[in-house]
DNA sequence: ACCTGAACACCGTTCAAGT
DNA sequence: ACCTGAACACCGTTCAAGT
């Protein structure tokens, strides 16, 4: 019987919609949007198509899920900073990697709102911005203004690594679009050709968590004094 | 022969790239994302579906051209605002409605970077930018920042329209989000249930502009001051 | 040059049949 | 209860054949 227990067959666990998202992701970074298809799915998990049915509604579901998991593991760590500036920075900054690894996610993130996992930030973002003393009511404006900044830069990130391969080099990539930029009309386009320096030398990260400055102070610049 | 005068045969004009784009869009707006179909639109060009690739290259050209033509038309004026942040305003607000009024236009808009016709929203924003003394090496983040925001709300449209069958009431949509909102977990969520009133009572295209308000604030705060 | 429409390849989803 | 995989409906795209 030695051959029997020596190498566990190929479908070592069972099907588990636990399995079949971490599959998904897998898939998907592997191969972009594009790639994720039941078939293929199927494929990787050693079954049919329809098994996968019984585990997930649909595609849409099944995508839904495989954002989640990778956001709730992005937010899965409060962090330990002091400042509520500090805090949603950390926030920013984690989402921002986490799709920044799975560009896919983009896409998936914007949503009805108050689904899961982003109600989660509109919830974190919105103790952040009540402990910097805004008035309750600018409080929703102040949330909505951060949580659409980096859903924005979240869909274009996703939209870069749409229009590339998976797996570009970053740099060539903002060397053409730059490049394209010193191309355009001197007259109609002035300022985007005086920017390409500016576009091909930037850091995401920087420029991302500059963004989310620029709205914190907007939101802290006319605060009523602290009274306490 | 009266009968060949009297009414024209349902082809009327021959194909062309406009019609196409121009059919698309009605297509779009009726019958939402997942309505534009090459046989769905053939049909309505009262044509094959190879005919259309003679003037356009595949789907993906056709959506983005359907979503330029909407674009196009809101920035068809310039208009007359004295401050830049009021030309800055106007130029979102522009944006805002087009994508209010053909959701769908939301997830196209997110594209590669200097792409028309976002590379005309980029040059439009940085000359206000400009013109409202932001230092040289500010100017690409700032620009970036609103930029990211409209796409954000862009995007947070479209799916809002994609989760409802086109043409749902707004406010029953949002009470039902606002009533998912107070059922949440007390604890948890204390600041998502408390912000559940606000969710159901605002006004998108108010609260949007509340967003870019709040960026020029950021973007405004710390200027050196003016020395003409 | 431009249009036609059948045909191809591929996809999401279903479902009768199995275990 | 869970899995299998053939089958269905539908889609984007191609292309030989027409005008």
């Amino acid at each position: 019987m030695a051959t029997r227990t020596r190498r566990p067959e190929r479908r070592q666990e069972p099907l588990s919609r636990e399995r079949i998202v971490g599959a998904a992701v897998e898939l998907l970074d592997a191969v972009g949007e594009g790639g994720l298809t039941f078939r293929a799915l199927a494929e990787r998990l050693a079954t049919g198509p329809g098994a996968i049915y019984w585990h997930v509604t649909g595609k849409a579901e099944l995508l839904a899920a495989a954002a989640d998991a990778v956001v709730a593991d992005a937010l899965a760590d409060d962090g330990t900073e002091d400042t509520p500036q500090e805090v949603i920075r950390a926030l920013a900054l984690g989402l921002f990697d986490a799709i920044d690894a799975h560009p896919w996610v983009g896409t998936q993130l914007t949503r009805a709102p108050g689904q899961p996992p982003m109600v989660s930030v509109f919830e974190r973002l919105g103790r952040q911005v009540q402990a910097l003393r805004v008035p309750e009511a600018a409080r929703f404006t102040a949330v909505s203004a951060l949580l659409n900044y980096i859903l924005g830069v979240a869909g274009q990130n996703a939209a870069n690594a749409r229009s590339q391969p998976p797996g570009t080099d970053r740099t060539a990539f903002l060397d053409a679009v730059a490049q394209a930029w010193t191309e355009l009309d001197p007259e109609r386009y002035a300022f985007t050709r005086s920017t390409a320096d500016r576009l091909r030398d930037h850091d995401d990260r920087t420029e991302f968590l500059a963004g989310i400055d620029l709205i914190l102070t907007g939101i802290t610049a006319n605060l009523p004094p602290a009274v306490d």
